[in-house]
DNA sequence: TCCCACTATGTCAGTTCTGACATAGTCTGA
DNA sequence: TCAGACTATGTCAGAACTGACATAGTGGGA
């Protein structure tokens, strides 16, 4: 019964080998509008997934008490991971707590609603043109079965959320403003 | 220290009294487009409500072991709320088993990647039907400080985030479908 | 009259996730 | 040469969450 996150770095390893904290820094949150895991749970899921006979690793003379991992997929975790990606996913747990405070927001200050709401677009105008400079570095869609293809086809997801966010966050502020001081 | 889950509970409850049954019904995904919660979460978290004195509630005959609870915000209670509406949320989990599953997508069998993103668009079409009926009912947005403010203000960001999903599955399915059978 | 769906509350085991703690080698620049 | 940032692995306690189990009254229809 592999988690989600066991899926998560079986994806980022199939690009290639990589440490448990090169994984740790894939999946903090520059890059990762996809998933997001600390290093504990990393380091433990990984012992998991060794168990399963889905990754291996090299050890390797390096920093830390125990030297350096380098895990990699084997074929029974790019055969796991092939199956998985064409099945439906578990529905979203939509857990999401500025629309949860917007829900609540008609027991707030309109001054003090309005400041969480123009901080909030600040940071997804910022986001958005952090994602588009990334998609003018790409110049134009990889074809499907490139790697890269699965890297751009999320990013262009983060820039439809990031846009969907930024139009909605304008909308609550112009809503705001236009009750009164 | 509250969770979010149990501000969840106060911000329904906020609109009346209700029984855990009621909340555990109002948090199910029907129009739950902000947080949900199964019943057995709600109970355990009503009782740390009461505990730390935000809710109160009043036995009433009814089915069940227990009879019946109806519960209902404290002063403290709502207190607690209004301070945390406008506090600044904490960092999105941007967990999204779906775009996990774009990111190792170059691994898929075409066939069943399209089936994959034709599927989850029938959903989102059906889904923003739906926000836009419940939209087309509330014959334009009420006034913030209305509670009904709160309601039409998630629905509007459930709208946004529907037509997103939807373009975005469209963009990969015409991606998908260009690159041969 | 009996069955079933619905209302209603609760426990529990197991999984997942977070944040703190613990340890230690490497490399760069002041 | 020494401090500090970075690389690197791991444990642990506690919170959050899921799904199954358990119990029982109410009300409607066959």
């Amino acid at each position: 019964m592999t988690s989600t996150l066991g899926f998560a770095i079986l994806a980022v390893l199939a690009r290639g080998e990589r440490t448990g904290y090169d994984l740790a820094a894939a999946m903090r949150t520059p890059v990762g509008y996809f998933w997001t895991a600390g290093h504990s749970q990393i380091h433990a899921e990984l012992q998991k997934l060794r168990a399963d006979g889905l990754v291996g690793f090299e050890a390797e003379h390096g920093p830390g008490p125990q030297g350096k991992k380098v895990y990699h997929l084997t074929a029974d975790g790019l055969a796991a991971l092939r199956a998985w990606v064409t099945e439906p996913p578990r529905a979203r747990p939509e857990r999401d707590e500025l629309v949860l405070k917007t829900y609540a927001s008609w027991l707030a200050e309109p001054g003090l609603l309005r400041r969480l709401f123009a901080d909030q677009l600040a940071m997804h105008e910022e986001r958005l043109a952090g994602y588009e400079r990334e998609e003018a570095a790409f110049g134009g869609p990889p074809p499907p079965g490139d790697p890269r293809f699965g890297n751009y086809a999320t990013l262009w997801c983060g820039l439809g959320y990031e846009r969907h966010r930024v139009e909605w966050c304008r909308w609550m502020l112009e809503r705001l403003s236009s009750a009164g001081a």
